[in-house]
DNA sequence: GATTCGTGGTG
DNA sequence: TCACCAAGAAT
């Protein structure tokens, strides 16, 4: 049972938008994806900065329309290079995506974006959020785009009742009603620069919030900064893996990822989970013979690694193999093996993991190689012939 | 609605 | 230190 808002609530709305527009335009931060109006490069931007932070995203935007300056150069490009752009950037079906709606785009629209909301969701990677923040800001659409910064400023606002499960539509009428006659692009890059840099999602900086005094949240809660409430996250399960390294005149194996999945389209050392009660050692061999129809022996635990993913943590024991006979393609399974030099290796795209490893594949030089062969010790007393991975130990991504 | 998709910064 | 989280999408 809801009763029609009084035109005073209207009006406050209105000037919530106001004043949010008004100070955008007083402090807004100069981010290079708001040099341009360009729709392919404003539909750049959002793809990387999904899920990922301005400072993270923001090298990547460069490299990648250095790379690929047109919808109909990315379109034309392999999706390994476009992979390899990506590299590191996470969540690497974003990538995909891109590059998938691009030829569509090319094939089909003309090279052409859509201005219609409703148009682009039909495209891949293009969700609620991409649609609308692309039809906003490149094409000035009057639509709210809800990515979690807007949701939860708006949700503190309006004080919006978390029960029901009704929180977005509620926020995206509101959020609608605020905008009025402002420009759908400094709105809706106003109400998210406020959700990074003020209304935080743990320890919000009302005090230094420019509408604070708007804020039903902040007049009406203890703790603004509980609100809304927020679901508790899964824990994160621990998997243990055994990872292969093994060279064949100057080649080492890898092996790309099929698409679709964790880090889809990578190339990465063979390797897999450890079944329960199985040593590293045993599942490497395993792992080999099943994948690569190989026979291989461990010559050297050479580390760990740790690493974490997206839903879970890692410990990848890494080992150098060395291979007996076969020629190391796949029994059956599908996954695409190639044995390339130390020098080719940096080309491919790989995981950060991956990444990781490149310290025990560094190319041969006269002074560095074989000269010690001793067992590292777990007390690292004894020096070891190569560095040893550690946690948080520095990426090598070339 | 719940899961599966990376990575790096941070309080 | 370590759990949390960031301009989400697809299934």
């Amino acid at each position: 049972m809801k009763r029609p808002k009084s035109a005073r609530w209207a009006r406050g709305v209105r000037e919530v938008g106001d004043r949010l527009v008004a100070w955008f335009e007083r402090e807004a931060l100069d981010l290079p994806w708001r040099r341009t109006r360009d729709p392919y490069r404003i539909w750049v931007a959002e793809v990387l900065l999904q899920q990922t932070r301005v400072e993270q995203a923001r090298p990547y935007y460069g490299r990648f329309l250095a790379a690929f300056p047109t919808i109909e150069e990315l379109a034309q490009a392999r999706r390994e290079e476009v992979l390899k752009v990506w590299e590191g950037a996470g969540y690497y079906a974003r990538a995909h995506r891109l590059h998938e709606a691009a030829q569509f785009l090319i094939h089909r629209r003309q090279g052409k974006l859509p201005s219609e909301v409703e148009e682009m969701e039909q495209l891949p990677g293009f969700g609620p959020y991409t649609s609308r923040a692309v039809a906003a800001i490149a094409f000035g659409v009057p639509v709210v785009a809800l990515d979690a910064n807007a949701l939860r400023v708006l949700a503190r606002l309006f004080l919006i009742d978390p029960s029901g499960g009704k929180t977005a539509p509620r926020a995206e009428a509101l959020g609608r009603q605020a905008l009025g006659g402002h420009p759908p692009r400094a709105f809706n890059e106003a109400l998210m620069e406020l959700g990074q840099r003020y209304c935080t999602a743990r320890s919000p900086r009302c005090g230094a919030c420019p509408l604070a005094r708007r804020c039903a949240a902040r007049q009406e809660l203890p703790d603004p900064g509980a609100f809304p409430p927020r679901r508790p996250r899964p824990v994160r399960p621990r998997v243990e893996a055994a990872v292969g390294l093994l060279e064949r005149e100057g080649r080492w194996l890898v092996g790309q990822r099929p698409p679709g999945g964790l880090l889809g389209g990578l190339w990465e050392f063979p390797g897999g989970k450890l079944k329960p009660g199985e040593s590293a050692e045993a599942a490497i061999i395993r792992e080999f013979r099943e994948e690569a129809g190989l026979r291989t022996s461990v010559v050297e635990h050479l580390g760990d690694v740790e690493h974490d993913y997206s839903h879970f943590h890692a410990t990848l024991h890494v080992f150098r193999l060395a291979g007996t006979k076969g020629t190391g393609h796949p029994l059956g399974v599908e996954r695409t093996l190639r044995w390339v030099t130390a020098r080719e290796l940096p080309a491919l795209p790989l995981p950060t993991a991956t990444c990781k490893m490149l310290v025990w594949v560094s190319p041969r030089t006269s002074r560095g190689s074989g000269s010690r062969r001793g067992r590292s010790s777990a007390s690292g007393r004894a020096a070891p012939a190569r560095p040893r991975a550690r946690a948080h130990a520095r990426t090598l991504r070339p």
